[in-house]
RNA sequence: GCCUCUAUAGUUCAAUGGAUAGAACGAAAGUUUCCUAAACUUUAAAUCCGGGUUCAACUCCCGGUGGAGGUACCA
């Protein structure tokens, strides 16, 4: 029974009446008291119908009575600090060491099934910062949502058709000559982006040629003769023209490796990928159907719209007046598609909260086409990542591109071990190493921040090793993983066998950061914020090192306190790697 | 204009309505016969402004100010 349940069930019986679990309030008891935890008594007042301080001590008394864990307390105010039995810090680190998957939950097949969707790329250029903060929460929630015993499906939305794939399609055919990743050793995103940046380029170029001319920018624009190629293009692709759908699948087919790579890299996947342009189709189905009901209206160009006025919204173009789908009736085709294979509980959208409109609006339209699941979609929302002189913008070549920002990590990472004199004994696996160390730098880095916080990130100033940082928690527990190599493992398969010995501050603190485990994934599961579970690990790590620094671990002999103290070690090494996996990062065994 | 998010040490981040707001980086000073010094110990340093609710407010409410995003044929 943990704590609070203890608490209840005496308050129970000492005032002869329920007592909901939401007045129950624990805290670690700060430093400046005496005493382990800390009950909150003022919520219980109401009860009582005392002042806090003849509460307190009535609660105080009771529970010194009447259970022999508790063995002091002392009242100040409404806070009543208790003490507990060196027993009870034991027991439940021995109850820790017993279990081997601590704190996470299978998913049973009568669980909720929830579907998780997340990078949602376009196919005509490479992955950049942004997409790394997405992809790294969408996976992170996955996991999270996994160990509390839900059943995920993680799901990726590819936009692999449209206009900007078709610039980049139309540009590698006119200045392309021929070139392929194979011949170029180009990594197959980059090769297409760069044919993007090129039409851009000579679209640029085109415009000011006009505009010299005598005409206004948008006249330029509406004249310009690439861009009615890449329309042109665009339609033929909807005419399915045979050359143009081949060139379009070898290109994307480029990308599809390319981004494979980057996934790899990060440590990530997904059970099921669909594409915008066997989807797109499907939405526009739905809008017609919901027009022919009455449900939508259309205006005198034929464009297809939505009354959102009773909504407190604008109103929704849902088809172009030239018959074209628009990118929310897309999402609606998806998310009915969705719904047909899966039959989901829930279904999260990873995209940032630049989309939040959208994604209301999404939601209001399912209901109003009456699809039951509308109520069941999330929008997880997360804010930008910001460069120091503002948003990164393609067009003014701002992107940090992905796969450049991991490779600079584990240059960084390699830099800095080489430097240190570190990773000796490694010897032929130090490049996987650098690769742990940098990646987690980079992930740490950005999942210990608040999802709906916007990030700055400063290229120029690298994302450090020490501090608070990925490092500093795999470090830790490299440190944990060499003592435990060095000591007598089986002192580790003994269990139960601690008692009455003396346990200090430091190792309380640990015992019950690791006792919170479970609590934590819940909370960060219940929010959908994995920065709970960094933040804690961050914590453990620093309490840890802290005990570390103070206690003799090893010695030659053995005694009850020193086995203790390597389980102790053991069950905090753990825990972190558990919270790590959550994160997605890994961790090393030497470094 | 309207809507949403956001504001905490010089900087980057924490803080289920609870006691004297925690860390890290940077700055100043220290700790290696000992299990990995990518560590540890000190010191200085912060809740945007004005009201309100509460025994108690960084946290909730109202009004300002600064920042970001959105707001009908981009995705």
């Amino acid at each position: 029974m943990n704590i609070k349940e203890l608490i209840r069930q005496n308050l129970k019986n000492l005032y002869a009446s329920a007592i909901p679990k939401s007045l129950i309030k624990i805290q670690k008891t700060k430093k400046e008291f005496k005493g382990d935890l800390t009950l909150i008594v003022f919520h219980l007042l109401k009860i009582s119908k005392k002042n806090p301080e003849q509460t307190s001590k009535e609660i105080g008394d009771f529970l010194l009575k009447n259970q022999s864990i508790i063995i002091k307390y002392n009242a100040i105010k409404g806070f009543l600090n208790l003490t507990f039995a060196q027993k009870y810090w034991i027991d439940i680190l021995n109850n820790i060491h017993k279990i081997d998957n601590y704190g996470i939950k299978n998913p049973l097949i009568s669980n909720p099934l929830i579907i998780v969707e997340y990078s949602s790329p376009n196919t005509n250029k490479p992955l950049h910062l942004g997409h790394v903060r997405n992809i790294l929460l969408g996976h992170s929630i996955s996991e999270i949502l996994k160990a509390t015993g839900n059943r995920v499906i993680k799901t990726n939305i590819v936009n692999d058709r449209g206009i900007h794939i078709c610039k980049s399609m139309l540009s590698w055919e006119k200045w392309g000559n021929g070139e392929t990743p194979n011949s170029s050793k180009k990594k197959g995103d980059h090769l297409v982006g760069n044919y993007y940046t090129k039409f851009n380029n000579e679209y640029k170029k085109e415009i000011l040629a006009t505009k010299t001319k005598g005409l206004t920018q948008k006249e330029a624009e509406e004249k310009s003769s690439l861009m009615l190629e890449a329309r042109e293009m665009l339609r033929k692709w909807e005419n399915k023209d045979p050359k143009t759908i081949h060139i379009w699948e070898t290109m994307n087919n480029w990308v599809y490796a390319g981004f494979e790579e980057t996934y790899k890299t990060l440590g990530i996947n997904f059970d099921k990928i669909y594409y915008e342009s066997q989807t797109y189709t499907e939405g526009r189905k739905h809008i017609l159907k919901g027009f022919e009901n009455g449900i939508f209206y259309k205006k005198n160009d034929g464009s297809i719209w939505a009354n959102l006025s009773h909504d407190g919204f604008d109103d929704k173009l849902l088809l172009r007046s030239d018959n074209t789908s628009v990118y929310i009736t897309q999402d609606i085709g998806t998310a009915k598609l969705r719904f047909d294979d899966y039959s989901f509980n829930k279904m999260i959208y990873v995209v940032g909260n630049e989309q939040n409109h959208h994604f209301h609006v999404l939601s209001l339209l399912l209901n109003k086409l009456g699809f039951d699941f509308s109520k069941n979609l999330v929008h997880f929302s997360y804010g930008m990542v910001e460069l120091p002189d503002g948003k990164m913008k393609s067009r003014e070549g701002t992107i940090v591109d992905a796969d450049d920002l991991i490779n600079e990590m584990i240059q960084n990472a390699k830099k800095k071990s080489d430097e240190l004199g570190k990773l000796k004994e490694y010897a032929n696996k130090k490049n996987e190493l650098y690769k742990i160390i940098g990646l987690g730098a980079l992930k740490y880095f950005i999942l210990k921040i608040d999802p709906h916080k916007n990030i700055v990130f400063n290229p120029k100033e690298s994302i450090d090793f020490n501090g608070n940082t990925g490092a500093f928690i795999q470090y830790t527990y490299v440190r944990i993983q060499s003592i435990l190599r060095k000591s007598n493992t089986e002192i580790l398969n003994t269990k139960c066998v601690l008692k009455n010995i003396q346990i200090d501050e430091k190792e309380k603190n640990i015992i019950q950061l690791l006792s919170n485990f479970p609590e934590i994934i819940q909370e960060a599961a219940d929010y959908l914020n994995p920065s709970i579970i960094a933040n804690y690990t961050y914590d453990l790590a620093k309490e840890y090192n802290q005990f570390y620094n103070n206690h003799t671990i090893l010695r030659e002999k053995i005694d009850m306190i020193r086995i203790f103290r390597l389980v102790l070690s053991y069950n905090t090494g753990k825990v972190i790697k558990a919270g790590f996996k959550l994160l997605g990062i890994d961790v090393p065994e030497k470094m």
